[in-house]
DNA sequence: GACGGTCTTCAAGTAACTTGAGGTTCATCG
DNA sequence: CGATGAACCTCAAGTTACTTGAAGACCGTC
């Protein structure tokens, strides 16, 4: 059951380069070869790269995905030192987290009125691309959702 | 009312580099200088920049966002045109909350899970950061906590 | 046994800044 | 008026996290 780079790419949602990359910096072990010197790989692996690969798309730069991943690997260290580290994280998760929401709304909203405001047509006296360019209270308040705080 | 780097940098979250960055590849118009050759700014600056640097923390790329500005000046064209922009990006935006909502449910778990059954020690058989290695459907699945939905 | 797809390494390119060096300008304080 | 220190200038190089390209080796199949 044993993986070519591309086999673990697809299962992961990296690309292979990446892959290569992750080996090159140290976030992934050097990976077994085969006799004609390609690169082969198994379950352990997909489970370490799927996790790196979230905790990237999270946002967590590289660094900190070293730290938690060496959390991972060496259980002589506390678990509790693992859960300080997440409480961190999910600190900052949760800080994107309403950013994002924030956000949403905002294009939501702008979307929405255009569709109400310049349907169907060019908009020669379209203001909403303004709204955008005004501070932060006033974009979203076009719209009546709860505040995010 | 004309502002020197440094107070279009505060005005817009900026910071000073980033704005003659800006500048030199065109993202913001040559900036007017005064006698001794130092930029000046204006309002309008601050409108564009806050409208550039709102679109960045949106995570538009740079050349989305010269789209966007030109759409924004250039009033000849489709506000739909902007719309549609607006609607890819809104998508793209839902789907990184999605995963961002299972990421803190994820993190969550574990923190909570430590704090129950690892509580005060070193956890040589702490199993929960493997969790996190896991595929999506399973990791969220350890959340007892109040979803966030 | 040759063909196409996948793999290899190594080097260079990309995005979006950030940092540093070395020097000018500006406002203020004595 | 002179000097000091913060803020500014340009230009070059560094950073992060990859991506792309060149030139060639391997691998399954018809």
């Amino acid at each position: 059951m044993s993986l070519r780079i591309g086999g673990l790419a697809k299962r992961t949602g990296t690309n292979a380069p990446t892959i290569r990359y992750y080996e090159e910096i140290g976030l992934l072990p050097p990976a077994d070869r085969r006799d004609g010197g390609q690169r082969c790989f198994d379950d352990e692996d997909v489970k370490r790269l799927t996790f790196i690969r979230r905790c990237r798309d999270f946002g967590l730069p590289i660094e900190q995905v070293r730290t938690l991943v060496s959390l991972m690997h060496d259980r002589s260290r506390s678990c509790n030192e693992a859960r300080d580290l997440a409480q961190v994280h999910l600190e900052t998760v949760r800080a994107k987290l309403v950013e994002l929401k924030a956000l949403e709304r905002s294009i939501a909203g702008f979307v929405q009125t255009c569709d109400v405001s310049c349907a169907g047509g060019p908009g020669p006296d379209c203001t909403i691309l303004e709204d955008l360019a005004e501070p932060a209270d006033s974009v979203v308040s076009h719209r009546r959702l709860p505040s995010h705080a």
